[in-house]
DNA sequence: GACCGTTGCCAACACCTGTTGGCAAACGCG
DNA sequence: CGCGTTTGCCAACAGGTGTTGGCAACGGTC
């Protein structure tokens, strides 16, 4: 299993091969597809996927762009799953399914616990979400390098404003 | 041609195959080789790609983010190549080369045309990319509902403000 | 008309993919 | 012990991949 993010994280869906991912937990391909089916359900698996988004009804909201940064750096430095999944979602359409579901469920249902417009919880959570997810495709798939040079917390404190605004901020006229 | 950039824009680099290819260009696939070489060299001549972003020391200074999100979002709807370089530099080194070089180098040039603290220039362009991209992926390949459905000037509204203070704010502290 | 480069098509190669079935060994349990 | 289940491995299948070479037909040039 881990070495099937592994390899999904590295090369995507396509070229992360059953064989490949058998070798390097060192068991047979046929094992894999007893226990999971299928590379799909490898895959489904594998990028099983909670994104433990912090409660922001008791976050103090002028700080809620910063507190949702600083979550998803760790969330993403620390776990392979979810660039696996942002590799794959590019190409696989199973993959985009399931982070349209991540980012449509789990992040909208969190920018709703605070009081806002109902009408514009979608939009603001889709606009996190497209910085949330441009930081990460530029800084782990792209690797441009003044993302990569960055130091987390310095990406901290230029991306947490854009968030607060897409959350807290006024709509525009 | 043609055809090329729409199967990797729709399929990505590893789905898009040859064959493919040339059916939908009713050509039979050994031409594709005869005049591109391999599969390599047939992406490498379909994802050329021109940012052609507009002089931005000609722009007033206060609208640059504005008008920076209204050409992307314009380029982005009118030729699918950067939707099929998008796709396939998630999974294909040499794709997510030339996506590097076209950021690194027309964006950040285009934002040291306007006068700015020359050590901040490249930060400044990669946090820009950062938005840009993450637009276009949740837009184009995700295709996240709240961000499909939302009008390109409503867009413009919501994201130019971020823009314009990546190029343009003061550096936090 | 003779020549040569281009265009087009077909068949095939070698390789890799996901997936399947069978068969031997090990294990757990009555 | 005996037996059913699991585990593990091997070989093979069927299909698709990029890529190659050859061979017929065409088109312009001298």
């Amino acid at each position: 299993m881990r070495a099937a993010r592994e390899r999904f994280a590295a090369d995507g869906y396509e070229r992360a091969t059953i064989r490949a991912i058998a070798a390097d937990a060192q068991i047979d391909p046929s094992m894999v597809m007893r226990y999971y089916g299928s590379k799909e359900g490898l895959f489904a698996a594998a990028a099983e996927f909670d994104l433990r988004l912090p409660d922001l009804a008791s976050v103090s909201p002028a700080h809620l762009g910063e507190v949702l940064v600083r979550h998803f750096l760790a969330r993403w430095e620390g776990d392979e799953t979810l660039v696996a999944l942002l590799r794959a979602a590019s190409t696989n359409p199973g993959a985009a399914d399931r982070m349209r579901g991540i980012f449509a469920n789990q992040l909208t249902a969190a920018v709703a616990t605070f009081g806002t417009d109902p009408a514009l919880t979608a939009r603001r959570a889709g606009l996190v979400a497209s910085q949330v997810l441009g930081l990460a495709f530029t800084r782990y798939i792209v690797r441009l390098p003044p993302m990569v040079d960055t130091t987390p917390e310095e990406l901290v404190r230029w991306v947490a404003p854009t968030l607060q605004r897409y959350l807290t901020g006024t709509p525009p006229s």
